[in-house]
DNA sequence: TAAATAATTAGACAATTATCTAAATGTCTA
DNA sequence: TAGACATTTAGATAATTGTCTAATTATTTA
């Protein structure tokens, strides 16, 4: 958990998770969308694998990445404890 | 938003919301969970306002710190993005 | 098998961050 | 008003982080 809170800090890295949400990539697709170079964009994308954020898989060549879900899920529920008030109030 | 996530990034920051998640605090009252000295509760604790993602509100000698929930909305928006796919379709 | 391509690893460096102690500010009360 | 208390500010330092270039690994194909 606290990788993925760590993972989530950095702009690139919500920008990398976001144009994973749309569809997989190789890590070159990626690295095509900033302006960084390469070993930073790798370097990421494995602070984005390590955290399970997203998942990676090689195919030949290219090392396809793409979002994992379940992590997500988790950050969620991590955050939805803040919006319910144990107790059940909606007072000040 | 992005001061939130990076805020976020520290899980002394992350207690800190716990805490006061489950009420509101004077900066005194947090310290006494926290190992670490008062500087330095007092530069997270601005960190967090920073971010939006605490209150402030003096208090006669105290200062009196609670939860913005606003900010926690906008990040489980954020995060829920990622769960619903622009097509609507859940195959792999 | 040699060259080209995709991606990562290694190592250096600058910027940022978390922490500390010491000092300053603001408020209360004896 | 002097002293105690609560908190923050200032400034230093060590650790972490994001970035780069150069080199390496793995794969494909001419």
């Amino acid at each position: 958990m606290n990788k993925a809170f760590k993972a989530l800090a950095d702009p690139n890295r919500r920008k990398m998770l976001q144009l994973l949400n749309d569809k997989d990539l190789t890590a070159g697709e990626i690295a095509d969308y900033f302006e960084i170079s390469k070993p930073s964009i790798s370097h990421h994308l494995n602070i984005l694998t390590n955290a399970e954020l997203v998942l990676r898989e090689k195919k030949g060549q290219n090392v396809i990445y793409s979002i994992n879900t379940t992590a997500f899920q988790q950050i969620i529920k991590w955050t939805f404890d803040f919006m319910e008030r144990g107790d059940g109030s909606e007072e000040e």
